[in-house]
DNA sequence: TGTACATCAGTGAACGCGCGTTCACTGATGTAC
DNA sequence: TGTACATCAGTGAACGCGCGTTCACTGATGTAC
């Protein structure tokens, strides 16, 4: 298809805000965030670069949007992988499976898109960003209820069960995706990481 | 004292390569790591910016050099407190309060200094950094050492106690350098993640 | 103790570059009548 | 169905800026004799 995908696309873009998001995240992930530039990416998109104060007000908020938006396709990986995990098992095995996957999403992505992962959560450098209502916390804190309903969950170790599993699975996310932790060791870290976690928060069983 | 500390101290400046490093540390810490340049630095400490090259082969070498000493004084800050935890007490409480102490100077650090924290371990964006080798994760390597000598090591835990405690307190470290946590449930978070760890990795007693 | 000289650590001026942003503009689009 | 016009989304040229780095230089320092 080398027709133009609408008439006038020679002069009006007709996507230019999302085009310019998805090559602002190629960018990004190829040269991290100082890689980033208005004129960089209005090239990129084949576009002017007063073009692109149409739909940005500065290069600070394109670096916002994308930010994001890799927080976006962050949560959106770690539903995916929940909901393709473990279907017509135990539902103990499925609560937990459901749990181990979105925390192996979490770190898959930072593991494959490192530059991306780092700004995630950083580059939105003033405003805090509101842990509580950010769409992964989310999917965590849903996945450590039906630990719960299950009943796999420690009384004792409940309130602090979002607590532990977050910092414990970002922490092993953070050193993955700077390389501290080699591909080598990856898969061992992490098995060794989600142990710890179910140690800490599951209920105490013999066979554990 | 305002006469010059050596002779000739107008020109020769005696100590350039120290003071450019303090001076690109405040720099990074104020605003963060795209606020530091040759230029930049060279003003503050009160010399032109060929004078840099004297000392440092380009930006990227200052930024390796900071990354560096920021990492030491990250050590230097977990050996200090460490040593100012708990002397005269059980063995066991001693064990266990210096690895404490440790996790706590890590997180400490973290949210005092933000944006250097973000440079410690990051900003050696192409070598890893030998984790094995770094002064850190000694220090975390004894005191887990040190558990194990009073007996309140996990056995089945052992193997992974190192990468548990690690990832935990160091994405709680990350974590509040972000403001992702704020400084109201900083304490409780810290106390959730080292209970957590603690459940992971020490020897299981009725009183836990 | 004094002088010649190599070495070192700075200066000052300039380089080219790419950046974010602004401006007056123009081509395309959609709507009212 | 056709025309006038407001609105929108681009263009092209230019702005000033601060950057990293290079160059030929010069002032200070230390060492050999």
């Amino acid at each position: 298809m080398l027709t133009p995908l609408r008439k006038g696309a020679d002069y009006h873009h007709g996507d230019l805000k999302h085009a310019a998001i998805l090559s602002a995240r190629k960018l990004v992930a190829a040269k991290g965030l100082t890689g980033l530039g208005i004129r960089t990416v209005a090239d990129r998109i084949g576009v002017t670069p007063p073009a692109m104060y149409r739909h940005f007000e500065s290069l600070e908020e394109l670096r916002i949007e994308l930010s994001a938006h890799v927080r976006d396709e962050l949560a959106d990986l770690m539903t995916a992988r929940r909901e393709k995990a473990s279907k017509s098992k135990s539902r103990r095995r499925r609560a937990l499976d459901r749990f181990e996957a979105i925390g192996e999403a979490y770190v898959d992505y930072a593991r494959e898109n490192p530059r991306l992962f780092e700004i995630a959560f950083m580059s939105c450098s003033d405003e805090l960003i509101d842990e509580s209502s950010s769409r992964s916390s989310q999917v965590l804190q849903q996945a450590i209820a039906e630990l719960e309903e299950v009943g796999l969950l420690d009384g004792k170790a409940k309130s602090l069960a979002p607590m532990v599993a977050w910092s414990a699975v970002h922490g092993l996310a953070t050193l993955v995706a700077q390389r501290a932790i080699s591909q080598r060791e990856y898969s061992k870290s992490l098995r060794e990481v989600f142990t710890g976690v179910e140690r800490a928060i599951l209920k105490r069983t013999s066979s554990q």
